[in-house]
DNA sequence: GGGTTTTGTCAAGTATATTTTACAAATTTT
DNA sequence: AAAATTTGTAAAATATACTTGACAAAACCC
């Protein structure tokens, strides 16, 4: 899978470090982080959240990015 | 969690079985019925792979729904 | 109204997402 | 350049997505 750099640049948008936005999505910081670097496959509630934290929605950070 | 409507309808509207749709996505039947039925969580990648089926964006089918 | 296809659901199993603990490399701050 | 913060990664454990097989209710055709 590939990185996701629309995810990461999101976060940096808004200054959070992985594991502040691991709190506010009450995740781990090794989730957010394997999230961002494709290593697996979340959850699309996972993904929800996260869009909600970074104020994206789910068109704007996952779509195409790991559609292979 | 909610059931998902804009799914099932998009899945009608191209008159697709779930059994149909659950082959073209690689998926067993019952999966996809579990999802329609927001009986589950999904991984993102098996969304995308629905969405991509069904001629659909993320945000049409699951942005809101599940967001609880 | 019987036959066929479609859908809901359930129990038991397998695969994999996510956690926990932990350490080192990289980056930022002072 | 040392201290502090952030990030990559890994192994073992746990939770949960997804499968397989199966049965009954509902919906669609004849």
């Amino acid at each position: 899978m590939a990185k996701n750099l629309k995810m990461k640049s999101a976060r940096a948008a808004l200054d959070l470090s992985q594991d502040e936005l691991a709190k506010k999505v009450q995740v781990t910081r090794q989730t957010i982080s394997a999230v961002e670097n494709g290593d697996y496959n979340p959850t699309i509630n996972l993904c929800i959240a996260i869009c909600k934290a970074l104020g994206k929605t789910l068109d704007e950070l996952f779509w195409e990015e790991e559609s292979k």
